[in-house]
RNA sequence: GCGCCCGUAGCUCAGCGGAUCAGAGUAUUGGCCUCCGAAGCCAAGGGUCGUGGGUUCGAAUCCCGCCGGGCGCGCCA
């Protein structure tokens, strides 16, 4: 058992003791920050203080007086009535042996003990090259996969190309006007073409018949898929499925989703078109579903889309978008329910991140020679290398927006956390490389010598690992291993730094190899999970 | 106007199922390499947590108003 769970267990029979009436009660355990606090400590005493009309510090007194002897030193009271509790030394350090026995498995649950789920991201329009944004739900997607593949999930990745609609139609046009010479602007030119240089390399390549449409939309599609695929490859993401909006058309199930809300009695016409009745799901106002030109909206293909994603069995589906299109999350979660089909209601998840700016020279970036009006992933990684991007896009709480500072990211030096990081990784590998012994052997290391406060703390960190990783496939929050991940190398910097590794007393250089093996092993589980290398030399 | 998100040190951001929560990095200043990689470490200064109320023994954290910013509010995707 880890030591939170033994921390946890023992107050459980305190407090069964001390208060059976609430022996079921929520027992919170924390990590102090401070250490002078020890490894754990619970406030159960001031929450259940007021339901006992007793005083929190004689109450904290007592469960402490009623907690079992175990793996910690006697609970102590402090502040207002907090219990907090010392590991004996032995405890906390088992985790280093731990660590080097479970090696990649570290931080991760039982395989295969969890549930079919999806995650939805990138899905960028086959129109032009992948931009920041998309770079941001790569990094982003690919890192939550990731989490809930550690948690025993079955995770399936998935990219959905809008490749039916209106947009690429006006790509076509756009295509087939640079192959007739044309410039933006010029007479002929489409309305709201795409004016990027990438245009003029389709167009070129492109030796069908410029009066063709199909052929040109075909060939465009094709093309930017490729050069997207190429992107992404570089990026080092790759997708479980690729899901085609055209084959929903061509599979008839947009269609079947109008008829199942209608035959559901949940359409009605107006002015010319059919209207769901989302209001009776909570949306302020009931939307269109067939334009009176007859067409669909945009939405219909979305539920569609969703409703197969609850056909093929996903119990947790997490869409990663941009929070400009916050408004169809309403939307897909109505037109499911108006379906009657079983889905939950809250069903799918989302994850909604912000705008991403790049500032380069003190100066914000908004162009790129390829794309035009936008930075392109391609240019960022050519830019920065394909580490920092990652490292630099996950290191943030999707819904807050992102100033990827370009020039902080090429640095390499100690302003730059993705080297940190790295860095700490990659020192170990060194001082390994000197000893030169069998890292192995090292498991089941004798640790007693290890007595300084710094390797406590680091111990303390390490046992941390599996609940932080936990915590941030939850919430889908791959911003908490990234913050893991900086303290656990500042931790390790600061160690390394004040005590030699490579001592002479052969049981205090084991012991020490340990530790580090451990601290190794947890930062390459931890930047694995974002998708980042962990380098042996740098 | 309505809805959602955001406002924490000069800058970039964590913390937000209340207490041991005023934090990190960076920038500034001052130290540390005959010694396992100085891409590192140690130390100092720096914030009435946008603002005004409320709930609570206790609020950056929960509730309401206001101010400032972002994004949405199409028979566009």
């Amino acid at each position: 058992m880890d030591p939170k769970s033994q921390v946890e267990t023992a107050l459980r029979a305190a407090l069964a003791k001390v208060a059976p009436e609430h022996a079921d009660a929520h027992i919170l355990v924390e990590r102090p920050k401070q250490a002078g606090h020890g490894d754990f400590s619970t406030n159960i005493a001031l929450q259940l203080a007021k339901a006992l009309k007793r005083n929190p510090r004689e109450l904290a007194q007592e469960i402490a007086r009623a907690v079992p002897a175990g793996a910690f030193d006697t609970p102590e009271i402090a502040g207002p009535g907090f219990i907090n509790f010392r590991l004996r030394s032995g405890t906390r350090l088992a985790v280093v042996n731990r660590v080097l026995k479970e090696k990649e498995r570290y931080g991760r649950a039982q395989p295969g003990t969890g549930e079919k789920v999806q995650v939805e991201f990138v899905s960028a329009n086959p129109t032009g090259p992948l931009h920041v944004g998309h770079g941001r739900q790569a990094a982003l997607g690919d890192a939550i996969a990731a989490l809930l593949e550690s948690q025993g999930h079955k995770v399936t990745r998935e990219f959905y190309y809008n490749d039916a609609g209106a947009q690429i139609d006006k790509l076509a046009w756009s295509v087939q006007a640079r192959a007739r010479g044309k410039n933006p602007g010029d007479q002929g030119w489409p309305e709201e073409g795409y004016a990027g240089e990438y245009i003029e390399d389709i167009a070129r390549e492109f030796k069908g018949d410029v009066d063709d449409v199909e052929a040109a939309r075909r060939f465009a599609v094709d093309y930017l898929r490729r050069e997207q695929d190429v992107d992404l490859q570089a990026f080092g993401v790759k997708f479980d499925v690729y899901y085609l909006e055209s084959s929903l058309y061509a599979d008839g199930k947009v269609d079947a989703v109008v008829k199942t809300w209608t035959a559901n009695g949940k359409t009605y016409e107006k002015d010319g078109a059919l209207w769901l009745r989302t209001t009776e799901y909570g949306d302020d106002k009931d939307r269109v579903v067939r334009k009176s030109d007859g067409g669909n909206t945009y939405f219909v293909p979305d539920v569609a889309y969703h409703l197969t994603k609850w056909q093929r069995g996903f119990k947790r589906v997490v869409d990663v978008q941009g929070t400009d299109h916050h408004s169809t999350v309403t939307r897909v979660r109505v037109g499911l329910q108006a379906l009657n089909a079983g889905v939950p209601k809250g069903w799918p998840d989302y994850v909604l991140h912000s705008i991403v700016k790049v500032m380069r020279g003190g100066e914000e970036v908004k162009m790129s020679k390829r794309a035009g009006s936008y930075v392109t992933v391609r240019d960022l990684i050519d830019w920065v290398g394909r580490d920092a991007v990652r490292f630099f896009l996950v290191s943030r709480k999707a819904d807050s927006e992102f100033i990827f500072d370009v020039d902080l990211a090429r640095q390499k030096s100690d302003e730059n956390p993705v080297y940190y990081v790295q860095y700490a990784h990659a020192r170990v590998c060194s001082v390994f490389a000197q000893w030169g012994g069998s890292v192995d052997k090292l498991a089941s290391a004798q640790l007693d010598a290890l007595k300084h406060e710094r390797e406590a703390a680091l111990a303390r960190l390490l046992d941390e690992f599996p609940e932080t990783v936990a915590k941030a496939a939850t919430e889908a929050a791959p911003h908490d291993i990234a913050f893991y991940l900086r303290e656990l190398a500042a931790q390790f910097h600061s160690y390394y730094n004040a005590e030699r590794i490579l001592v002479d007393d052969e049981n205090l250089r084991t012991a020490r190899l340990a530790l580090c093996a451990a601290v190794r092993q947890t930062l390459a589980n931890g930047l694995s999970l974002i998708g980042v290398s962990a380098p042996e030399k740098m």
